[in-house]
DNA sequence: AAAGGTAAGCAAACCGATTTGCATAAGGTT
DNA sequence: AACCTTATGCAAATCGGTTTGCTTACCTTT
C-alpha cells in the first residue's frame, strides 16, 4: 500500500483529480463545502501531493544549492566551517518553511556530477574573484546570489556583508580605545570583505593622517604563517598599539605573535578580528569581533534567491553589523564587556 | 530554447526515446555504435535527463537528509556544529558523487513542512534515547540510520561511533601517563556515546581498583557550568590527577577551573576529551583528542542510508579511534605531540 | 422567452523520463 | 523451405500531479 495519491483521494471525496488540485491550489474557484470536505479527507488518509509530480509539472526542482568556494580544508578551515553554518542552519530552516530543500555543495565538488541534479538556484557564501562557481552556474543558467558581493559583478544580486562598515566600526572602536598606530593584518584571496576592508582602512588612515602598515598574508599559511609575520612586523615597528585582524585565524596567530613578545593585551596592544565565532571567543584574552547577523543575513538570502528564481526583482538591505566587544581591545575596568 | 529533452536527442539522434534511455541506462542492449552516437551527441546538445522525470518515475525523491536533533544553540553549539558541519560536508560529498542532494534538518523544523518534501532516507547524527525525529521518520517509513546507534533501538542500523573503544584509549593514554586517579566529567542526554563512555569508565575503574568518580553535568549549562562544578570537584578531591571530558566545552570549562586552582597542565593534571575540533586544538594547552575519523564515517554514512533504501542489507564496520595527544596530559618532551 | 453571466466541476493533454510488449530483419539450423 | 534465435529498436503505458478547454446547471436581466 502506498502513499495516497490524487486520484486516491479524488475518488474518495467523490470528485476528480481536477478539483482536489484546485482545492489545494487555489487557483480555481471551488466551492468552500467541497474544499473543506477535500482538506478533511486528506488529513485523514495522510495525502501529501508527490514532489517529484509537481517539480516535472512546474519545472523546478524544489532544491537550492549553499556553495562556498573557499576550501574547507585550510588552515583556516574550522573557523571558516563554522562561518559557513551558521549561514547553512539558518538558511536550511528558511528554505524548509518554503518546502525547498537546502542542499550543501561541498568544495572542489565533482563537477561532473553536479549539474545532474538541477538546482534551481544557488546561494554563493563570500565569493572570490572570478570565482568558478559563477561562471558553472552562469552557463547553465542557474539563478546565483551571493552573500558578500561577487568582486567585479556589481550585476549579480547579493547581500552585502558591509565590510567597509565593519572596517570602519572596528578602526573606530580602536581609535576611541586610544590606538594611534594601527596595522592592519589580512588574507590575499580577492573577496570583496578583503578589498573592502583595505580600502575603508586607506581612508581611515588618510583621514587621521596615520601611516598605513597593510600585511598581506596567504590565507593557506593559517595561523602559524601569521605568527611568524606579525611579530617579524610588531618588532621591526614597535610603535604600533593597534591590530585589526579580521581572518580570525591570522588573529589566532598575531595574538601569539603577541605574547611572545611580551605584549600585553590590551594594554600593550589592542586587537580587533572580524567574524565573532568560537576562535573569537575561546582566544586569551577573548578577542573583540563584529556581530554580523549571519542568521537573519542567510535567511534573507534565501528570500533574495527565490524571488530572484522567480523573476521578480528585489532589493533587500543588511543589518549594520555591531561591536562585539571584548579584553583585547578594552581594559576590565573600561566598560561593560561580552565574555 | 530551454534544456534538451530525451525526445529532443532521439530526434536529432534519429532513433526512439525509448532507445536513447537504453544508451544511458544499460537496462537493454543497444549496438555500440549506435549508442556512440547517441552519447556523443548529448554532450554535444548538453542533454541531461530531467531529475525530477527520473524521480516520477522511480518513486525517489533524490534527496536524503542529515539530520542533528541537538540544538544548534545550545552553550554547547558552537562545537557542536563543527562536529556537525565536518560530517556534512563530507556526505554532501559522498551524495554528490551519487547524484543525490544532501539536505540539511536543522534542529527544531517546522515540523509541518517536513513532510511536504518526501526524503528518500535520513541520517541521524547522534540521536538521543526517544529522539522525536526517529518516530517521525519512522511513521512516514522512510528510511533511517543513524551516526552513533540509537539507544535502546538496536535494530536501526547505525555506523558506530566506537565510543566504548574511544573512551578506553583516553582511559589507557591517561593511565600510561601516570593518571591513577581519574574522573569522568560528562552530559547528561541520554546518547550512546555517554552511555558507553560511562560503563567503559565504570568497568576501567573496577579493574583498576580506583574510586569511580563521575560528574553529570547538563550540556546546556555549557562551559560556565563546568567551570564552577569541576572547580568544586578539584576542591573536594584533590588527589584527582586525571579528567575524562568528552564533551568539548565542558573541557573548556575544566580547564578555567583547573587554572583557577593554580593546577597546571599536564604537570598536576592530565585532561582529555573526545572532539578533536577548534576547541581542543586552540585551549591553552591544546587538549588531548581523539580522532575519530568523521570525514570517513560520514561517507560511510550515506552508502550505508543508500543501501538500506534500496533494502539491500549492509554491515559497515566504523574506523578505530586514534588518539591525538597534545600537551594537556603529555609533557613537552615526553615523546612527539601533534600541535 | 431569449440572451447573458456565473458557479461548479470534469476530461484530457501535458511535464520527461522508464519500462514492457511487440515487430522486424538478419543469421543459423535441420 | 520451414523454423528458431538473436539483435535491434519502436510504440505505448506509466509515474502523479497541473492546467486548459469545455459542459452543465442555475440565476439574472431585458
Amino acid at each position: 500500500m502506498g502513499k495516497p495519491t490524487i486520484s486516491d483521494l479524488a475518488r474518495a471525496a467523490g470528485v476528480s483529480p481536477t478539483t482536489v488540485s484546485h482545492a489545494f491550489s487555489g487557483r480555481r474557484h471551488v466551492d468552500p463545502e467541497t474544499r473543506e470536505r477535500i482538506h478533511a479527507l486528506a488529513r485523514e488518509m495522510g495525502y501529501h501531493p508527490n514532489s517529484a509530480a509537481q517539480r516535472l509539472r512546474s519545472g523546478r526542482t524544489g532544491i537550492i544549492a549553499l556553495a562556498s568556494s573557499m576550501p574547507f580544508a585550510i588552515a583556516a578551515g574550522p573557523s571558516r566551517l563554522g562561518f559557513l553554518m551558521e549561514i547553512a542552519a539558518s538558511a536550511a530552516i528558511s528554505a524548509l518553511t518554503r518546502d525547498i530543500a537546502l542542499c550543501l555543495i561541498p568544495p572542489q565538488p565533482p563537477e561532473k556530477n553536479l549539474d545532474m541534479l538541477g538546482f534551481d538556484g544557488v546561494i554563493l557564501v563570500e565569493p572570490a574573484c572570478d570565482d568558478p562557481l559563477v561562471g558553472h552556474f552562469e552557463a547553465r543558467r542557474t539563478p546565483v546570489i551571493s552573500i558578500g558581493k561577487v568582486p567585479g559583478r556589481e550585476d549579480i544580486p547579493a547581500i552585502d556583508l558591509r565590510s567597509r562598515d565593519t572596517a570602519l566600526l572596528l578602526l573606530d572602536h580602536l581609535h576611541q580605545q586610544g590606538c594611534r598606530r594601527i596595522a592592519l593584518v589580512t588574507g590575499t584571496s580577492p573577496r570583496t570583505s578583503q578589498i573592502e576592508t583595505r580600502a575603508a582602512y586607506r581612508d581611515f588612515a588618510a583621514a587621521r593622517a596615520m601611516p598605513p602598515e597593510v600585511l598581506e598574508l596567504d590565507e593557506t599559511g593559517g595561523e602559524d604563517l601569521a605568527r611568524a609575520r606579525v611579530r617579524e612586523l610588531l618588532q621591526v615597528r614597535p610603535e604600533l598599539d593597534g591590530l585589526m585582524v579580521p581572518v580570525d585565524a591570522f588573529a589566532s596567530g598575531a595574538l601569539a605573535a603577541a605574547h611572545e613578545l611580551g605584549r600585553a593585551l590590551p594594554r600593550d596592544l589592542r586587537m580587533v578580528t572580524r567574524y565573532d565565532g568560537l576562535r573569537a571567543k575561546l582566544a586569551a584574552p577573548p578577542l573583540t569581533a563584529v556581530d554580523l547577523h549571519l542568521a537573519q543575513i542567510a535567511g534573507m538570502a534565501v528570500e533574495l534567491l527565490l524571488d530572484r528564481i522567480d523573476g521578480k526583482p528585489r532589493q533587500v538591505q543588511a543589518p549594520r553589523p555591531t561591536l562585539v566587544a571584548r579584553r583585547s581591545s578594552v581594559a576590565d575596568d573600561n566598560g561593560k564587556l561580552s565574555s
